[in-house]
DNA sequence: CGAGTTTGACCAGCGC
DNA sequence: GCGCTGGTCAAACTCG
């Protein structure tokens, strides 16, 4: 991807509004310590206030222009990324020779999460014959980053899961476990887990079939798996069924730890570093379609009244 | 003692 | 038909 396709995305936010205005207010003020008889004019604050308008305005409009530009070049790398996706689906239907795993390919959800840059989905409808039960379970796919050294087999979701076989497949060296959901007996839901041939750090879990339970609450787990140390998800993000990029798995030193960990820092930093991380997360933010999104709307409406004035 | 895991045996689908 | 492979079963085993 050519460099030149990136924008700077990071947004001069007006992180401090009354940053100009109380520079103008500091001034004034330091005048009147100066010679407090000498009072501004009406008209003069006037003028001022109709200046710092003309200055918002021109920012909004700046930002509006950005945010179009930034919503271009989403549009665009979301394309790029659905073109690659195609290609890789196409290439991983080409290369696989397994009776079953062919007929996965036509209602896969492939989530990649940790790290999040696996997340693909793929559909192919003819390279092969489709029996029924295919089409009617549902199969996703996620991807765990797990520690090289931990040789577990276990994908923390959630969920309740019996493992009921393990087995050594021809094309990959670690062997592939076999789990039954175990929270509802008669729940359908069978689930492989498999490290990555290409990368044994990745566990490459495969759901299928739909729950037909709820999603076991955080005490429910706890009671069920004691030793199991699983944190409360959304029902949303881990349901195999409904696909989504927000899953969030709890992995040592995963992002729950690492948010707290920038919570303590932050809490921590002095006011200068905090500013930093201030305009760190502002740039983190604008990057996020959703909130500029938001944010678009809220500066149309500001302009909107700004123009009421 | 019960629940969960391990592991060898068995079964079924597919290619040759 | 035979062999290979993936998936499942179930007895044996482990652990709390």
């Amino acid at each position: 991807m050519g460099s030149s396709a990136w924008v700077d995305t990071t947004l001069d936010l007006n992180i401090n509004p009354f940053h100009h205005r109380n520079k103008a207010l500091r001034t004034k003020s330091e005048g009147e310590m100066a010679d407090s008889d000498v009072k501004l004019p009406f008209k003069q604050e006037n003028a001022d206030l109709v200046e710092e308008l003309n200055r918002i305005k021109a920012e909004n409009k700046k930002l509006t222009e950005m945010l179009t530009a930034l919503g271009h070049c989403y549009n665009d790398l979301q394309n790029k990324f659905m073109e690659l996706v195609t290609i890789n689906s196409e290439n991983e239907v080409s290369t696989s020779k397994k009776r079953k795993a062919e007929c996965e390919d036509y209602s896969t959800n492939m989530i990649g999460f940790s790290n999040g840059n696996k997340e693909t989905s793929c559909s192919d409808e003819d390279s092969c014959k489709v029996p029924r039960e295919c089409i009617k379970t549902t199969i996703s796919r996620i991807y765990v980053r797990t520690n090289p050294s931990d040789n577990s087999l276990i994908v923390r979701d959630g969920y309740q899961w019996r493992k009921y076989g393990q087995k050594v497949t021809k094309d990959n060296p670690s062997p592939r476990a076999y789990f039954k959901c175990s929270f509802a007996p008669s729940c359908p839901v069978k689930k492989k887990v498999q490290r990555s041939a290409e990368d044994p750090s990745v566990l490459v879990a495969t759901y299928e079939g739909e729950h037909n339970h709820a999603h076991p609450s955080p005490s429910e787990v706890a009671i069920l798996s004691p030793k199991c140390n699983v944190k409360p998800v959304s029902c949303a993000s881990t349901r195999p069924s409904a696909p989504t990029a927000t899953i969030e798995l709890m992995q040592p030193g995963g992002y729950g730890d690492g948010a707290k960990k920038k919570t303590q820092e932050v809490d921590d930093a002095p006011a200068a570093i905090q500013q930093v991380l201030v305009q760190h997360m502002a740039a983190s933010l604008t990057r996020n379609p959703n909130f500029t999104a938001a944010l678009a709307a809220a500066i149309s409406g500001r302009e909107n009244r700004i123009e009421k004035w």
